[in-house]
RNA sequence: GUGGCUAUAGCUCAGUUGGUUAGAGCACUAGAUUGUGAUUCUAGGGGUCGCGGGUUCGAGUCCCGUUAGCCACCCCA
């Protein structure tokens, strides 16, 4: 016997979960639309040179890789990104520019597993290439606050910065050339003791003066108009440092702009970014009641996406949802909802000699575009409904012999147990519009919930329990 | 990849300084109840105690290895 077992950092995913995810999915999808981008796919496996171009030992250790039959190096994609510039190097004479793409597919990492840590996980990734405009980065900042808040999470916080800002702070100290041990220690400022880190950067030779300016400026905090005007201070000295602040302004301004609530969006002066490729803007978001399950989406802007692959410079922005870190923390917060069937109605399945009528029935609700699941034994009444309530139905209709001779039926309303008479006499379509008033009716009832700040998310809120 | 913690039934966990056939609740199956699901009663199925070695008269319990999960580092979704 072979033992069933699934890879470290591999798993599976039963309905309850699935459903959830789907729904994520589905609401990526249509926020993305909304703004015009367009979706795209690429293959999981590439050449090995591709993938390796960008030559981080991080990420070259992280990689699966092999020979395949034909004696090609390939290797699994370990993101979105690196196939996209790949994608854009080959496509954009026939794309035009700018080009806005959306991408939501899984990644492989042979990394150490951690809780909303995966060696698969899928990302959803959306981006702008070809243009500077201060209006893309602008796009990519409400395409993830109108994501999130579309997904229905009421707490979370956008943190933005500008690596400009930074490089500009670093060049007023004397730093660039340690840019990326100063960055990589103040990002840990969130976590570590403010100590630990003051100790971490004199170990790389930052003198005490420049040490504490650092740490003033990371724990920037407060309005984001002060927060602008401490940063502006300390970057005079830096034309790019300037630009930088001038830009989180505008964002600022445009964000507000456009009807997001106040304090959703704040500026953080610690947010760098791990990627060495970002140069500009520069995201992270957070859901507020889990701040240690890491960012669950981050982008930023980057001067030249497809340089190992083409001469055409590339500028663009964007950003990446990670659905299965959001899907563990919806979990872990309790935000998911239980249920096992994309199915709205169980229909019970009485006595045998019915059987033609359960199936006109069925067929019906489904030409309306309800979905039905028709029990395939007629067991008892009580285990079927039993069934039905365990995997999350919302209705249940029961029609047998006693109400086929009266011209009714029963619509039973799963949570409540409260059951409806519907007399439908033979006419298939009075019984799906009371069908689907009953569940309309219940919708309502249960998606009346208020959102605090920020427009009003669009739709329902998937998988999650109101 | 490095270090630490954990692993008993589908789920949540008991299991006393190593001592006979490893338990509970919930869940599941069948019946009481050939038409109404979170109630009641009865019966039942299910565990080589993650896996593999070792110590011992004897190991769920101690030791080593291994696999997986979690935590920290690293990095990141």
């Amino acid at each position: 016997m072979i033992e069933p077992r699934t890879l470290k950092g591999f798993r599976d995913h039963l309905p309850a979960q699935a459903l959830a995810r789907e729904r994520l999915l589905d609401v990526a999808r249509r926020v993305y639309r909304s703004y015009g981008f367009a979706p795209i796919d690429t293959p999981a496996l590439e050449y090995l040179e591709i993938l390796t171009g960008k030559g981080s030992a991080e990420t070259d250790k992280q990689l699966y890789r092999f020979t395949d039959h034909g004696g090609r190096e390939v290797g699994l994609r370990f993101d979105l990104t690196v196939p996209f510039a790949r994608f854009c190097a080959q496509h954009v004479a026939s794309l035009g520019t700018p080009f806005k793409r959306y991408h939501m597919a899984a990644v492989w990492r042979g990394e150490n597993t951690q809780r909303g840590r995966y060696r698969e996980f899928m990302q959803c990734d959306f981006d702008t290439i070809g243009t500077t405009s201060p209006v893309a980065d602008l796009e990519m900042v409400l395409v993830v606050h109108d994501l999130l808040a579309a997904i229905g999470i009421e707490r979370f916080t956008i943190r933005l910065n500008d690596r400009r800002v930074l490089g500009g702070v670093l060049a007023g100290l004397g730093l660039a050339e340690r840019s990326t041990d100063v960055l990589r220690s103040l990002d840990k400022l969130g976590k570590a003791t403010r100590e630990a880190v003051a100790a971490e950067l004199a170990s790389h030779g930052v003198p005490a003066d420049a040490v504490d300016k650092l740490l003033r400026m990371a724990e920037l905090a407060g309005p984001p108009a002060d927060v602008l005007a401490a940063l502006g201070g300390l970057v005079a000295g830096s034309e790019s440092g300037r630009a930088g602040v001038a830009a989180l302004g505008a964002l600022l301004d445009g964000v507000q702009a456009a009807g997001v609530a106040a304090g959703r969006v704040v500026v953080d002066p610690s947010i760098a970014r791990g990627l060495d490729y970002y140069t500009g803007v520069v995201l992270e978001s957070f859901l507020d009641e889990l701040p240690t399950l890491g960012s669950i989406c981050s982008g930023g802007r980057y001067d030249n996406l497809a340089g190992l692959y083409t001469k055409q410079p590339l500028p663009g922005v964007g950003a990446s949802l990670g659905i299965d870190r959001l899907l563990a923390g919806l979990e872990e917060l309790g935000r998911l909802s239980a249920t096992e069937t994309p199915a709205e109605v169980f229909l019970v399945y009485f006595a045998e000699e019915h059987l033609a009528d359960y199936l006109r029935i069925a067929a019906a609700l489904r030409a309306a575009g309800v979905a039905v699941e028709f029990f395939p034994e007629a067991k008892r009444v009580g285990q079927q409904l039993k069934v039905a309530a365990k995997k999350g139905f919302p209705v249940a209709l029961l029609i047998g012999s006693d109400e086929f001779a009266a011209g009714t039926a029963q619509c039973k309303q799963l949570a409540t147990q409260q059951s409806t008479t519907i007399d439908w006499h033979g006419d298939l379509h009075v019984l799906v519009d009371a069908v689907q008033s009953q569940l309309i009716s219940r919708d309502a009832s249960a998606s009346c919930r208020p959102s605090r700040g920020g427009p009003p998310p669009a739709g329902d809120h998937p998988g999650l329990r109101p």
